[in-house]
DNA sequence: TATGAATGAGAATTCATTCAT
DNA sequence: TATGAATGAATTCTCATTCAT
């Protein structure tokens, strides 16, 4: 075992091996979906052989469901973190939702895994698409239940509406990507979907979440 | 499956057999998805031999792509005329919620087929997908642009509000297609759901769309 | 269903091809071993593509244990009838013995099977395998207790010599079938394992069960 | 495996690494048979790294076949010795009997490796399994000839005598393993199974080779 | 028209073996 | 000597598709 105490950097390359192929993984399952993502594709593009995967993975259902995982938890971490940085409605939301489209802007592939490549594909994800369903409108349905408590604005079924919001979102967001210069049209994207979360949610309290339009 | 009566394609009525093949591959589509769905279960289901398939149709995947259209197309038909039988918005969003959470109570394989079974699966459906879903906006759109036109609501990007529109209500249907008793729950969720609508718009008329809700 | 009558003809063909499939592998497993010999091997034995064995047999393993069973009863059946033919002890080896050693010649796949094939191959053999020596000792303890009952041989531990015999005549077939010519040697070896097994129950009748031999 | 110590092959100290894998190996390959054992399950068991295997020994095979080589050495050197330790027919066989039944009693892997673990499974081996058969057959035979030569039993096919007895052995040693608690019944065993072989080489001397049983 | 036996490309996975460190 | 990451040939099995009847 400590024959070479090369085990430092070994384990540095074989981390970077572990993460370059799930780097590969990724893009592959983003572009073509799970069942048409074969595991030659992967080791393909990640320049490594066959057997190579099964070293680093037990299979290729694992791993993806494993991404997919991996994929959500980011996701819902960053708009989580984005919600709870604000403590008022409007703000929430903006934060919110300009974390999703960052994230939908500068990581695709992030959208592709949780919101197309693998949507009615794999058993076992079912689950685990529920889970996420479930855990992003919960981050949605928060900041409503406190405006309500707050007064900021009427008692509701927050969760319909959290449901809405995950959907809307989601959709704005893949047309928002659907179009050729996606960044350009983002800032505004997200104040307009910020607004009509608000107004949905019967929010009248400061119209505006930027100070500037005191209109 | 009912609502291909309605098609002009099965008036023939000697092909019964094409039919019924049809009717088995969206029963089958819809519970497994394209890729677990083999042409052997469709055939089973349907009461033919495995060559049969191949006289009514060129492969697996031209099916599914017509089936999609097919249903996108009845879908799409029921919102639409939905929405065009009222002339002012809280009734246009009402009745247009309405058909959407009545085929998907009454034929959820449709609500499979479009939104889960082969969303990333196919790749010739990727087209077929963003016509639907482009279609689907535009349905919601034009009710907004009118009561727009009408002074009903204020000036809003009604190409943004109405992609938020289809996601918001695509999630509301999913979520409530996965409670154990979907239709006890359906009429409060299309309320609910077109008052969330109607908000959203900022639409300020007459603020229940049920006149004994008088509050 | 009906449309074409021809389903007789074509239900022989099947059968027959079946059969051929089986013939094949019984060859293959025979001369290679259940893991050496590959489906390939198979289907390349009985000139089919490799996708008509699996229209024909679920796996591999499954086909390989149907035969094993199905030449185990073959073989015991065989040897059962030989011994039932008999009353005499001397005569009820005989022939069982005679029977064994003739399947051995003419159908020395059998002896493969049993004997060597997948001896230590398949964990769902290890029962079957135990089975089969149970029945084929079965056989031969039978003779054995009525001979003990009329008193023509001393009473013994007719389990440990029927398990005895069992595996003492394997060995004189495989070293049989080893020789060049087995056949030759055949009438022999069937009158020395016969008399070896009388002797060993401790037979103390009529010393010859050919009846020339009255010296 | 104690019984390799005795090996010429191991009295080098330096590479009890070697020693430890042989000794894991006979255990996996005895547990699982040929195949089913894995280069990994060896050097799991034995605590090694996977390329130390391969400094030690050429490949899976050659290894196998200098274990079967070496383990059947040790058996039939055991059986060999015992048998000429002493100069009578009975106590020859009772003897020979006892090695074998008490090496399978305490080294099993020993009869599982020899008998069941590879026996259809490597090309290779058939050779070897065959000159194992031969010197056993041999082992046999030859108190055999000495004793006709002698007088005592009357002339006989010692060969295929012996052939039976191997095989008899075989099955007797095999049923006894397979029994819950074979140490207990193995002296009864022994006893049987060398009065079984007497009887068969129709041995008329001193009837018994325990003179206290002197009915 | 209808059948279903037959095909074979292609997918996932295993595992003996090699080799840079 | 020892390690274990890396390799890729080989295997089993699936399933869309074809075609003789």
């Amino acid at each position: 075992m400590s024959y070479y105490n090369s085990s430092e950097r070994t384990r540095q390359k074989k981390d970077a091996k572990r993460t370059s192929m799930m780097t590969a993984a990724v893009r592959v399952f983003a572009e073509k979906g799970y069942h048409a993502a074969t595991v030659r594709d992967i080791v393909r593009d990640a320049n490594v052989a066959i057997g190579t995967f099964y070293f680093y993975f037990p299979d290729k259902e694992t791993l993806f469901v494993h991404l997919y995982e991996e994929t959500a938890d980011f996701l819902l971490q960053a708009i989580d973190q984005a919600v709870n940085s604000r403590v008022d409605l409007p703000h929430q939301l903006l934060k919110g939702i300009q974390a999703y489209v960052n994230i939908a802007l500068y990581e695709p592939a992030v959208i592709q895994l949780l919101l197309v490549g693998g949507v009615g594909a794999v058993p076992s994800l079912t689950v685990r698409r529920a889970e996420f369903r479930e855990r992003l409108i919960t981050i949605w349905q928060r900041p409503l239940n406190t405006a309500i408590s707050q007064g900021k604005i009427p008692p509701q079924n927050t969760r319909r509406v959290a449901e809405a919001y995950a959907g809307a979102f989601d959709e704005n967001v893949l047309n928002l990507l659907s179009h050729p210069e996606p960044d350009i049209e983002a800032e505004t994207a997200v104040q307009e979907m910020a607004l009509f979360a608000l107004r949905a949610a019967a929010y009248s309290g400061p119209s505006s979440v930027y100070p500037a339009k005191t209109s």
